[in-house]
DNA sequence: TTGACAACATACTCGGTAGTATGTTCACAA
DNA sequence: TTGTGAACATACTACCGAGTATGTTGTCAA
């Protein structure tokens, strides 16, 4: 049921993202609810205060990756901008996000994998089910952007569906390689975030820049 | 140790499409090998007779993803045709396979995840390490073709390895999505063909077509 | 014709883990 | 000061599934 989680509720911030750190790196099967309580110091009597079952906890994660993402591009999306600057900055914003947020972000790839395997008990499909949509309304932000500048002739594509999954796959991409630099200052994060960024904008581009 | 698999060893072939289709359709974990047996209207026997373990049957039925692939692509990099040509030839033969064999596609996505996660024991972590380097030498047909563009000026990127990681993104991206349509005759596969190449190769393009 | 091995089937073990049932502690309220 | 519930910890169960040990059947070779 996971009631609509109240801002700040530390309770679970913190379960989570011990979560989203264990799925992470040993992805959802292989993680036992006692390696997220042992990440905490703690046993699994805590997580079990917080959630229902495993499946709750893996979408409260998801969940939390999704808010991430949403909350930084729907600011962009409602800047006044021409498509093409628009996209750009979505783009370099979500880039970043992949980068910043490597764990909620893998947890993202894993549900959409989950999704494709069919879960096991209906109301885990249902919740997944809804957690899709969330992601499709994300891609529709992407769509959105795209539509408006085909029609400043900036862009150019026959499907926009299609259009708009061929530049997420660009964006996202780097959640498949990336790995965490030890050293924080020089992390080459900028060029990657330009590099994929153009990538996805030529892939769309109606003119060469 | 998985011998050289001798070619038209049916004892094997029948396990490891039925193991692509199991993986394909619940995943790796949740995947059991009674599963894979009852597939085949047989018992685990069966598979055990062939695989010593689970790990090693999903390496088989990885590899022979790779193999597709491999096969497909290797003679149209041995032909002699111009870089652009040569790319768009190979995505659309790219884009094909992933449609035509999803089940062991799919397998290889499971494949980067699982190394993503970091396999349990150092003999699985050495497995997946060397299907790995299967996984980039393939990557490498594609950054070779466009090395060879960009010198002749019809391609144009900064980074190869990130741009051959950008295109194939785009290409693999219809396995995230696609189910086979029962309608074997409008499938809709060339529609999905021509729009994803054409992404792939408006990505790295120097001039627009 | 026999015996040796491949190709399975049957029947078990056993560890790991999700989930539960039941403490225990502390804060705060009445 | 007591009692009530939140926030955990501890100790347990129950099951599932990987792997094993041991049949059984057919085939082919000497």
């Amino acid at each position: 049921m996971s009631q609509p989680q109240p801002i700040g509720d530390n309770g679970r911030d913190a379960i989570i993202a011990a979560a989203a750190d264990c799925f992470m790196e040993a992805g959802y099967d292989s993680t036992s609810i006692d390696a997220v309580a042992d990440r905490l110091n703690a046993t699994k009597g805590r997580v079990y205060h917080y959630y229902r079952s495993k499946a709750e906890l893996f979408y409260d994660v998801y969940r939390r990756g999704m808010v991430i993402n949403l909350s930084t591009i729907q600011p962009i999306v409602e800047r006044d901008l021409e498509p093409r600057e628009k996209l750009e900055t979505m783009s370099k914003a979500h880039v970043r996000n992949m980068l910043d947020h490597l764990n909620f972000q893998r947890v993202v790839m894993q549900g959409v994998e989950m999704h494709l395997a069919g879960a096991t008990t209906p109301a885990q499909r249902q919740q997944l089910a809804s957690l899709m949509k969330e992601r499709e309304r994300y891609e529709g932000l992407f769509r959105q952007v795209l539509v408006e500048g085909r029609q400043h002739g900036v862009f150019r594509f026959d499907n926009a569906s299609f259009a708009s999954k061929a530049v997420l796959a660009i964006l996202n991409n780097p959640v498949l390689w990336y790995r965490r630099r030890q050293d924080a200052a020089h992390d080459g994060h900028e060029e990657i975030v330009e590099e994929f960024t153009r990538y996805a904008m030529n892939c769309v581009a109606a003119t060469q820049t």
